[in-house]
Parts: structure tokens; C-alpha cells; sequence
DNA sequence: ACTTTATATGAGCATATATGCATATAATAT
DNA sequence: ATATTATATGCATATATGCTCATATAAAGT
């Protein structure tokens, strides 16, 4: 639990989580969206990982972090809580606004889509 | 919401907070039940209160600290999702127990009881 | 084999946080 | 007035965290 709140208690984390609450998404889209260098978004994307809030899916030379299935159910009300009040975050409009472009670009290729849909 | 996440990732924090659950305490009674310095008592005490966790009631020479009435309504999926987990913190048994002790033993006087029964 | 692309990670720096000690403040009791 | 008791806080220090730069790893394309 700790290690939630502690994963929890950062500004960039929680915007990477926000924009999670929607869909899927691989790190460069991340990167570009909310303006952050590489390292700096592979390296919050690990926290939130290590603390069992995010799963990542790899394929080819791509990372596809999401919200994992098991967090959400272990951490039904705080899941939700989140789902909620995420969207409270003073950038939150703006980094969906450049997230929805990324993803029109098809930044990562269209390998996602590929084997997704 | 930062501000709070920050607040809760801190094992003293939630320790603190864990006792809160039950019943108001004032600063000594966390520090003895706690086995934590007075001031680090104090400080921990002054983070929860600053991102509106707790709420302090002086009386006399002492601080009665409480879960405040105001996070319990804004932040209620929270609330709910601390009151059954922080019951999972390693030393909560512990923690409780040794809080009967000290409540037993009066250890700021009688005047909570004066006042407020 | 070499290059390109996406991601992860080590080193180093700046900032933030936790904590102890000493002291300040503030209320009470003598 | 002085002493006692409870709490808060300034300062110093150790540790942790966030972030950048450079580099490593790993998959694909040429």
C-alpha cells in the first residue's frame, strides 16, 4: 500500500496515469504528449509498474504500458477515486488534447493496431 | 490531491493514521503509542494536517488530532479504501494495542474525558 | 554487418524529505 | 514569578527522489 501512495505522490505520475485511464499506451506517445524527455517517462513508467499499478505489454521494439487489470480490482475504491479525480489534475484538458493528436499520428507505427483491432 | 498522495506515502503517516481511525489522540498519546520522538510526532501530525487529512483540536496544553469531517465527505472512495487497508500495515496490531495501553493510562489527563463525555 | 528506432538504465547533480537535537511558545500549576 | 508540561519549530544532516545526459540493450529494416 505504501508503495501505491508513494508512486502515487508525483505530479508526472499521475498525469501518465490519466491519460492511461483511456487507453493503452507505448512510451514515446507518453513522451510526446506530456513533453517529457525519454528517460524521464520510461523511468516513472517503471515506478508505476514496480508498485503494481500498471502492466506493461511488449511488442517488437515497442512497450505498451496500461492500468492493470489486477490493480483495479485489489484497489476497486481508490481505482475509482482516481478515475474520478485525475481529471482535477490543472493539465489534464491540455494532455489529453496532445495525447488524441499523437495517437492520430500513429507515432509507434501502426503495429498496435495491427494486432489489436 | 498531490498534496494528499504525498501526505499518505510515508509509513509513519499511515501509522499515525491507522490509530486515528478509532478515536481522536492528542501528540503524546501518538508518541507513546507509536514509540516516536516528540517531534517527529509533531511534524508528521502537521504534513496530515496541511493537506487537510486531520484536523486538531487544542484544548488547554494539549492537540487532539482527528481524521477531519471535510476529507471524510470529499474524499470518500479514499476513506473507505484507508479504513479497511491501513489495517494492513505490519504493525497494526501492534500499534492498536499499545494505543489502549496509554489511552487507559491517562496520560494527558482526564480533561478529553471532562469535556467531551 | 550496419543503421535506425524504441526503451531501459547508470552516473551525477539538485532538490526534497525524514529525523534528531535544541529551543521557542503557550498554557497551567505552585 | 517560576516551574512544569505539551506542542511546535529552526537548524543540521542523512537519505531519498526527480531529472538530465550519455550509454546500453534489443528489435527491425536495409
Amino acid at each position: 500500500m505504501i508503495d501505491i501512495f508513494k508512486a502515487l505522490s508525483e505530479e508526472s505520475r499521475l498525469r501518465i496515469l490519466a491519460l492511461l485511464m483511456d487507453r493503452e499506451l507505448c512510451v514515446c506517445e507518453i513522451e510526446a504528449s506530456l513533453n517529457m524527455s525519454q528517460s524521464n517517462a520510461s523511468r516513472q513508467l517503471a515506478i508505476l509498474k514496480n508498485s503494481d499499478i500498471l502492466d506493461v505489454n511488449k511488442k517488437a521494439q515497442w512497450a505498451y504500458y496500461k492500468i492493470s487489470e489486477d490493480f483495479i480490482q485489489k484497489h476497486r475504491e481508490l481505482y475509482q477515486y482516481l478515475r474520478v479525480r485525475l481529471k482535477e489534475i490543472p493539465t489534464y484538458h491540455k494532455d489529453i488534447d496532445e495525447c488524441e493528436k499523437c495517437c492520430k499520428q500513429n507515432l509507434c507505427s501502426n503495429i498496435r493496431n495491427e494486432n489489436e483491432l
